[in-house]
RNA sequence: GGAGAAAUGGCAGAGUGGUCGAAUGCGGCGGUCUUGAAAACCGUUGUCCGCUUAUCGGCGGACCGGGGGUUCGAAUCCCUCUUUCUCCGCCA
């Protein structure tokens, strides 16, 4: 969420930018502002009310170790007046404090002044684009006849076992499943990420820290006897390693990367795009995450789409990076480049990453922060996160596009994991 | 799942109703000494919020695992939740 140093100080500005979200938020400024200086009323006359009461109890304490106990008495009757005022104004504060954190939780993030104006996907800009687009000629097959061809995956078994989007790979194709998240894990390693294996269940206050709560339930599982979330992605819980923590300057910029399952309920998504494998409830990822300096986060987030960038490239897919419109950004990010591969058999382009940067906004509700040294201050720190990669559509393309009459090509970068070149 | 013990500042560890944001040690930071370093010595050392302040700062409030309660007053007493440790049971 927004600061509220930032909604006091540039409220007009605020406004202006969100509209690049279509998002109006004057109506919701002004109400900050106003709980925001009530809230602060009722914490001035709080605090002078407690400090009363304070110096009232040392006095007391004092009368009776003087054994005036008859004054003291006395005394401790005044007091109680003075009690109730303070109990009433702290259930006050509380509930003022509770409306203005609900208010702030219903802002979205500012874009960054580079994020374009529009609603959907037509509007989002290409940045540029890589690789050739195979021709493949008639008789090329969309991965899900091919997955079946091959029995690499069973869309059917994964219907019994579970229900649909829950595919099952097998004998090659569950192979390079785990070829792809070694190359991606390596990928990351050799450009300075420390690997993590974290839960795959995440409590709610975790949720709440990168922005999944409130209102998203809807994109998680949830446990019925316990309460846990399963995760959307490795976001969750490795941003969420730095929740409540002070960093010092020259820790930054921190970086971790992370191969979890993904869980996504995908709640009102059914359609025309959700076969095979181009849209499912589970899948595997490679996360990118890092914690950097405000004033070094937008080097960093070209760094990452570079990262990312070069794991298409050398899986040799057709691709392309798109800056995303207001309307598409998401609610916590302030600017995010979306990869999108081209699967030629489909003729569609299937996004495989999304890297983003939240600047504070994270950062804020997380209570991440650091210190400059020799400063006793601390500020928020900028999170920023990527997929690097997700699997199931570079499955879709790799299949697609290296089909041959004799099987399905594997890229060189993978043989050394896979010990296989082809699918066949 | 059952029985018991515990949770205090970056860490270790005192504190069982009053002046305790909290002894002491370690660590960190600054200084003295030194050619430099170490040692020694001196000083300093948490977070959040409010008021005030051009700035430095000053004043006030909150925080001793979380929440609630008793009391004029709670780190200290009570309830509750969570976590950790020990023992038993179960188990990959």
């Amino acid at each position: 969420m927004l600061t509220l140093k930032q909604i006091r100080e540039n409220p007009e500005e605020i406004i202006r930018r969100l509209q690049v979200k279509n998002f109006d938020a004057a109506n919701l400024i002004d109400q900050v502002l106003a709980t925001d200086k009530k809230r602060r009323e009722i914490q001035t006359q709080t605090d002078h009310k407690q400090a009363e009461l304070n110096q009232r109890s040392k006095d007391i304490g004092s009368l009776f170790k003087q054994g005036k106990t008859q004054e003291a008495n006395h005394a401790k009757e005044q007091v109680s007046l003075l009690k109730d005022e303070i109990k009433q104004l702290n259930q006050s504060l509380r509930h003022t404090e509770d409306d203005l954190n609900k208010l702030l939780l219903r802002i979205p993030n500012i874009p960054h002044p580079s994020v374009p104006p529009g609603k959907g996907d037509s509007d989002n800009v290409k940045v540029r684009s890589g690789g050739n687009i195979p021709d493949l000629g008639k008789e090329a097959l969309p991965h899900w006849e091919l997955a079946e061809k091959y029995r690499l995956i069973d869309f059917e078994m994964g219907n019994k076992l579970t229900g649909a989007g829950f595919p099952v790979f097998t004998g090659k194709g569950a192979k390079l499943v785990r070829a792809l998240i070694s190359f991606f894990l390596d990928e990351a390693e050799k450009a300075g990420y420390r690997e993590v294996l974290p839960p795959l269940m995440v409590n709610e206050a975790s949720a709440y820290g990168t922005g999944q709560l409130p209102d998203k339930e809807v994109q998680m599982y949830q446990l019925a006897t316990d309460p846990y979330y399963l995760i959307p992605t490795a976001e969750v819980p490795v941003t969420n390693i730095y929740r409540d923590v002070i960093l010092n300057a020259g820790e930054l910029p921190v970086k971790n990367t992370a191969y979890t399952p993904c869980f996504r309920r995908e709640a009102g998504s059914y359609g025309k795009d959700v076969r095979g494998l181009n849209r499912v409830h589970q899948f595997d990822k490679v996360e990118i995450v890092q914690i950097q300096h405000p004033e070094r986060s937008y080097d960093t987030l070209e760094e990452m789409v570079n990262h990312v960038e070069q794991l298409v490239q050398k899986l040799g897919l057709p691709y392309r990076i798109m800056r995303l419109c207001g309307g598409d950004l998401s609610f916590t990010s302030a600017l995010t480049y979306d990869f999108e591969v081209f699967a030629a058999a489909q003729k569609k382009w299937l996004e495989v990453s999304s890297v983003s940067n939240f600047e504070a906004f994270q950062a804020n509700r997380l209570k991440l922060r650091f210190r400059e040294p020799g400063s006793k201050k601390t500020q928020l720190a900028h999170t920023l996160n990527g997929s690097a990669l997700a699997l199931p559509r570079i499955i879709a393309a790799l299949m697609e596009n290296f089909q041959t009459p004799e099987g399905i090509r594997i890229p060189e970068v993978l043989v050394p994991y896979t010990r296989f070149d082809i699918l066949s």
